[in-house]
DNA sequence: GGTTGAATTACACAGTCGTATAACAAGATT
DNA sequence: AATCTTGTTATACGACTGTGTAATTCAACC
């Protein structure tokens, strides 16, 4: 008889994490279909059946992997206003550009992304999830604007949240996908031109690169 | 002995048709995964060896989808300059409205279009596909901008196209995948004003809806 | 109106899919 | 050190995948 794998029984939080882990990075190499129960399973160094024992189903897996995919980008473009400048144009201006450069603005991330595209329009929960986090990216974007020395109505200040997240949306897509039809910080020079422009404010001199990295 | 399914000769061109539509069918609905060869041929009302006498193998008709996908989006977005307005900004007002709303700007097209996103991040003739039909439709974009009654360098130009392109694409996205976040014609006035911020001209009052339709 | 060529169907094949269930073994408890 | 719990592996199952090949039948041609 052949012998058994030898294992280690690790943490429910652990197994979890790495079986998501593995789920994403095979979503981002080869798309949906890719991401098999055994090939999850092999990359997280498991066999199959274990995800059966901690999702109920591959679905349950899908949700949770995109639920931890929204989470992980959002959190990478605010992580740019802790310990930065108080300046609300200049705290703006570093939001803007951090959202469509790295690693936000990342190849893989939008393929990642529109991987799931089609089950946020399938599936109610995987809806939800999307939901909530579009809405969290734009409050966000919507708080910096709300800060600015101006004075706008509500209804403005909401339309020009969503024209704001509209420009970095489709300059995050653009520049994802065909990297090298752009000029090296070309996007995010054009973000903050029109960002500014929508809003009627100079982003560009208001832009504070962050000084404490070389 | 069973008798055999009855069937009709088609023309070659005729036959490629059905086959191209039945899988961007399929894959509005279930993505990727649902356009098996069997699910096409089905759908196509034929068997699915027929598929494989059509075309050489399954990736092949993929490539042809896609390509048959984007043409059509690139058509309906110009659909609306023909017999409209001689006025450049009316064109161009009209152009971006489009451009947000139906038939390009719908959920079942987002869907198709995510579908292919890693294929074409991932695949050089998909890749190639998508970088002319984006070009296309950018340089569309920027002949209109052109003929705008204001005199701006070719590099201003460039980055103006670049930036309009990637409001009307992030509003086209978030407008289609979350319809119900916005109100009815939010999107397209939104569009008008952040694009005509962008360019310094007054897009609300240039554009004019098509007044033959009811 | 047979004959012929090609469009179309039918079938077979080896893999792979997600899932269900039973056997095992690692590590805590006692 | 023996026992118990349960995390983990192993294996089986039916359905489905893309593809290759042979058999058929339509429609055009002479």
């Amino acid at each position: 008889m052949a012998d058994r794998r030898p294992y280690r029984r690790e943490s429910e939080e652990r197994r979890r994490e790495d079986l998501i882990a593995a789920a994403l990075d095979l979503v981002a190499e080869g798309g949906i279909p890719a991401a098999t129960v055994r090939a999850i399973a092999d990359r997280a160094g498991v066999t199959p059946g274990l995800i059966r024992h901690y999702f109920t189903s591959k679905e349950d897996l899908t949700r949770v992997a995109y639920h931890r995919l929204m989470e992980q980008m959002i959190i990478d473009s605010a992580a740019v206003l802790q310990g930065g400048p108080d300046d609300a144009m200049a705290r703006l201006a570093n939001f803007v550009v951090a959202s469509v450069s790295g690693p936000v603005a990342d190849p893989v991330a939008v393929g990642l992304w529109a991987a799931f595209v089609h089950d946020v329009r399938r599936d109610t929960a995987m809806r939800d999830i999307h939901t909530a986090n579009y809405l969290a990216f734009r409050n966000m974007l919507q708080a910096l604007i709300a800060a600015l020395p101006r004075s706008v109505s509500d209804a403005k200040l909401r339309s020009d949240a969503i024209a704001c997240n509209g420009v970095i949306d489709g300059l995050w897509l653009e520049g994802s996908i065909l990297p090298e039809a752009f000029a090296l910080g070309e996007i995010p020079a054009i973000a903050l031109t029109s960002v500014g422009a929508i809003l009627n404010v100079d982003l560009v001199a208001a832009y504070q690169p962050d000084r404490t990295l070389p």
